[in-house]
DNA sequence: ACACTAATGCGAATCATTCGCAATAAAACC
DNA sequence: GGTTTTATTGCGAATGATTCGCATTAGTGT
């Protein structure tokens, strides 16, 4: 009923059918944790979070990667050197807030950008089309503005 | 004169002493190319761009880092796997405009977000402080739309 | 000229990411 | 159910970006 905020097994399962993927362990767990965490995930965190056997670094970066091209995760580089990826949960784009000290990073729910995306187009001097934005926000979170 | 829009040997030098910086062969022709280019430069732009003699990259690594942390510069990650460096020009900050295909790069000199910024922060439940955002737009130049 | 230390050069190390290729295992087809 | 097709995996090695250690060089202040 009404917007899912979590996704069960069928549903990770259904996904990748949907997509012309095949439903295997490794991408429905991989599908699985990235489901259930609602803030994008290096690939570091990514295997801490695996509980599966062992876990191979190529197969999942083929896996994100692949993902990310049909859209069903996002992929956002924060600045921070590796790339993070994040389960969309079927929202269109977010934002995210970054602590500049232990790399913590949560979403931000509104964005302000598309009407200026429009006016950034329309002063560019050599683009004919701008179709999405980035925007990361830097500061401190709670616990490390104490230190 | 007012605001100046490239940067003469004499000034860069300043900058660099100014800075606390020891006036270098190497650091200044560093900051000639920076300044000469007003967008963000890969390593591998800046190597090509390099007229001097032999260039060590830990050595522009470093002082690359140097200057950005001390707000000379401005390091951005582009989505596209390589970090790039931009000259500041004294200006705040600003933002990007990508080509998605040749990685084309252009300036965008409005800022829409700064009113935002405090919103974001307003609403975050885990940050205290906000001080800085990166914002990229993705499209398609003009001759890549072509294509 | 001298001392102090930032900056350099070089090679090796590290980290993230990608590639090649043979082995596995879904999905589809009989 | 057995077979074919082909996506996906696993492994090891390659690549690319970035960093480190350390001895050497060269600005800067005295």
């Amino acid at each position: 009923m009404s917007r899912k905020q979590s996704v069960t097994d069928s549903d990770v399962g259904d996904m990748l059918t949907q997509k012309g993927y095949r439903r295997t362990a490794g991408r429905m767990a991989l599908l699985e944790i990235l489901s259930k965490t609602r803030r994008p995930l290096s690939i570091a965190e990514i295997i801490r979070l695996w509980k599966k056997d062992p876990l191979d670094q190529a197969t999942l970066y083929r896996a994100l990667e692949d993902f990310a091209r049909t859209g069903v995760v996002h992929r956002s580089d924060l600045n921070t050197g590796t790339a993070r990826y994040e389960y969309l949960h079927g929202r269109p784009h977010h934002h995210h807030l970054v602590c500049a000290k232990c790399e913590l990073v949560e979403d931000v729910e509104v964005c302000v950008i598309t009407e200026a995306q429009k006016k950034v187009l329309q002063r560019s001097s050599s683009f004919t089309a701008v179709y999405s934005h980035n925007l990361e926000f830097f500061g401190l979170c709670t616990a490390c503005s104490k230190v």
